[in-house]
RNA sequence: GGAGAGAUGCCAGAGUGGUUGAAUGGGACGGUCUCGAAAACCGUUUACCGACUUGUCGGUACCAGGGUUCGAAUCCCUGUCUCUCCGCCA
């Protein structure tokens, strides 16, 4: 959630920037907010001023009781019982306007930093980045979804039968492929300084809150109405979370915590083609990395957490490509985003694996996320986060990019963590 | 699931209707003392909203929401959460 006080004091520049999203009426509603901030001014200035009148009075009332002049309490009881209705009115105009003017502001997207370039969607996104070749596959190379049968390591059809559709079952050597992944990130991570929490993965609705899934997006979470839970959709909604309603001290930043989590999509609607096999699931696994930065360094951890994405899928030895979105095909919570993307060769296809997100105060500002400055000023914190990786694509690219006719040969760097080479 | 207790500032913990933003202790910060430190002593130390002369003033807030009252941390109602005991249990 945008802050108001920033639209008042730098109107163009948030008018501007919203338009790289390509949104209709941004004019109008930035006007909206702004005149409904200037009505709840206004009316709580003329609350608090009547509200001082009756507080004084209800101190000479006690001491003129206290010392018998009962009449002249009387006087007063009554001019404060005229006080006492008109705040009541101007009080209910004022949560009325207070309501709208949040109502207004959760409609808002975050505004894109300078740099994201102006677009719709997909196609003007910027590739920024190339890494790595893309192999060229023998004559009988199969897609993942074929492979994962002729190996009998990932069973689409028993998630089915237990489940559902979209919540595979990982068997033998495909479950330990996913077990070395996880762990081979999560290992890489500490390495650079990133704490490992281990959330919780159902949370409440003032988390939801917290990282912007609700009130917009409920539909994406899978819900408990027994206990009124939500099953994370990812890992940033927790952790992110832990630093709800906190204000850190100069010394806890910065903040750098990793996690890993089941992750858990509803995806209503979204089912086709294009999303066989691991594209995409209903409950997939995710290590997740985040941190917390003042904000005059937040764009070089922006750079810095890429560049470790990055690593990993060169230690991986997958070719991908790194994207900056554009402003419509950026979430609604981000400032600037890039995404990561691996070549998937039976499915020539480059697939998302990353995305890694900088939202600025945007976040901060709904979860009241702040620190101390210098000056000891609280100030809001930034907060950035970034999949590092979703598994399923990557696993779905191994698979695709390094069969052989003898099998699948496991990438160098995850032998010591599966123990074995191939996968045959 | 049953029974009981509770929710106050950074922490512990007082406060059962009137200058209580809140005693007391601890912590943190600043100062005095000291070559330096410890101890001791003195002082400071919540957040949010609003107004303007940007430092001051006004308002709000003692789990949340309602109510009683001229006045609520204090009384009443509802909800949430936590703890203890019992039950169940990886």
């Amino acid at each position: 959630m945008l802050q108001v006080a920033t639209i008042r004091d730098e109107k163009e520049r948030i008018i501007q920037g919203l338009k790289k999203r390509r949104l209709k009426n941004i004019e109008e509603s930035i006007e909206n907010i702004l005149q409904l901030d200037q009505k709840r001014r206004q009316a709580q200035k003329q609350q608090d001023e009547l509200q001082a009148e009756a507080n004084v009075l209800a101190k000479e009332i006690g001491n003129l009781m206290k010392s018998g002049q009962r009449e002249e309490a009387e006087q007063r009881k009554a001019r404060t019982a005229e006080l006492k209705k008109t705040i009541a009115d101007l009080s209910a105009d004022l949560s009325k306007t207070e309501e709208n003017l949040q109502k207004a502001l959760y409609a808002i997207p975050n505004v894109p930093e300078t740099r994201v370039p102006e677009g719709g969607g997909a196609d003007d996104n910027l590739t920024v980045h190339q890494h790595g070749t893309i192999p060229t596959l023998h004559a009988e190379a199969l897609p993942h979804w074929e492979l994962i049968k002729k190996y009998d390591i990932i069973d689409f059809d028993l998630g089915i039968k237990i489940s559902g559709a979209g919540f595979p079952v990982y068997k033998g050597k495909g479950a330990k492929l996913q077990r070395a992944l996880i762990n081979f990130f999560l290992d890489e991570a500490e390495k650079q300084g990133y704490r490992e929490i281990q959330p919780p993965i159902v949370v409440n609705e003032a988390s939801g809150y917290g990282t912007g899934q609700l009130p917009d997006k409920e539909g994406q979470m899978y819900y408990i109405t027994e206990d009124n839970l939500y099953m994370i959709p990812t890992a940033e909604v927790p952790i992110t979370n832990l630093y709800r309603d906190v204000i850190l001290s100069d010394e806890e930043l910065p903040i750098r915590n990793v996690g890993y989590t089941p992750c858990f999509r509803r995806e209503a609607g979204s089912w086709g083609a294009h999303v066989r096999g691991l594209n995409r699931l209903h409950q997939f696994d995710k290590v997740e990395i985040v941190q917390i930065r003042k904000p005059e360094e937040s764009y070089q951890t922006l750079d810095e957490m890429c560049a470790y994405v990055q690593s990993l899928l060169e230690k991986l030895e997958l070719p991908y490509r790194k994207l900056l979105l554009c402003g419509g095909d950026m979430g609604f919570n981000s400032a600037m985003t890039y995404d990561m993307e691996v070549f998937s060769a039976a499915q020539q296809r480059w697939l998302e694996v990353s995305s890694v997100s900088n939202f600025e105060t945007f976040q901060a500002n709904r979860l009241k996320l702040r620190y101390k400055n210098k000056e000891g000023k609280t100030q809001l914190l930034h907060t950035l986060n970034g999949s590092a990786l979703a598994l399923p694509r990557i696993v779905a690219a191994i698979l695709e990019n390094n069969q052989t006719p003898e099998g699948i040969r496991v990438p160098q760097i995850l032998v010591p963590y599966t123990r074995f080479e191939i996968i045959s």
